[in-house]
DNA sequence: GCCAACGTTGGC
DNA sequence: GCCAACGTTGGC
């Protein structure tokens, strides 16, 4: 099996957050309508993890945790002309947009706020943390989606930096516990915001 | 609300 | 192909 990738997705909170992918145990990912961010779409595979970043956000910040469960396929709300992410240059024999699947994995008891990514000498290089980053649809590494991970569950326990537990010798490492997926529920919901190329449709401002 | 950073558009 | 104008993102 090919090897799982990270990633990281956008999304602002109003328009779709974590606790409503809770809910819906599986939500679409339309909407993405910059070249870069549909590029790595098109690398996703099934399986691959997904860090849930809350933009526009107070504070913003990685809510929790999703996962692939579809690869990429055309966009069809590129098509749709009363959509917001309608883009009349995506033709139907020859999709410009794609999008992907998103199932929920778990909701972080508190997001990992900005700052704090900001501030950890483990994350330095994240893609998020660039100056001027506005890429909705990212690759992290397998060390800096594990390392976001373990800030979350380390601010919710309170403790500083933990010590790693002693395991006994040939005890597997424990595994992170993932919540029980929901029932999958096809929903139909635009979020992902990026770039328009399409000329009409404002995506939600969020506040101002 | 401000504005830096970035992507897209279109005149030339 | 250049690049100014414009629109968007998103932190602050």
């Amino acid at each position: 099996m090919a090897p799982k990738r990270c990633w990281l997705l956008k999304s602002e909170p109003a328009s779709y957050s974590i606790e409503m992918l809770e809910e819906d145990g599986r939500t679409t990912w339309e909407g993405v309508r910059n070249y870069q961010a549909r590029n790595f779409l098109r690398e996703m595979k099934v399986g691959d993890r997904v860090l849930f970043y809350h933009s526009n956000a107070e504070p913003p910040g990685v809510a929790g945790l999703a996962q692939v469960v579809h690869e990429a396929y055309p966009d069809p709300f590129a098509f749709d002309p009363a959509s917001k992410y309608f883009d009349p240059d995506s033709k139907t024999d020859d999709p410009r947009w794609s999008m992907v699947d998103l199932g929920f994995v778990e909701r972080f008891d508190e997001p990992v706020p900005l700052p704090v990514l900001r501030a950890d000498p483990a994350l330095e290089g994240m893609e998020l943390l660039r100056k001027g980053s506005r890429l909705s649809v990212q690759p992290v590494t397998e060390r800096q989606y594990d390392r976001v991970v373990q800030l979350a569950r380390e601010r919710f326990a309170g403790i500083p930096a933990a010590a790693p537990k002693p395991r006994a010798r040939g005890a597997a490492a424990p595994k992170a516990k993932a919540k029980p997926q929901a029932k999958a529920k096809a929903v139909t919901k635009p979020k992902a915001r990026a770039t328009k190329s399409a000329p009409k449709s404002k995506p939600t401002r969020t506040r101002k």
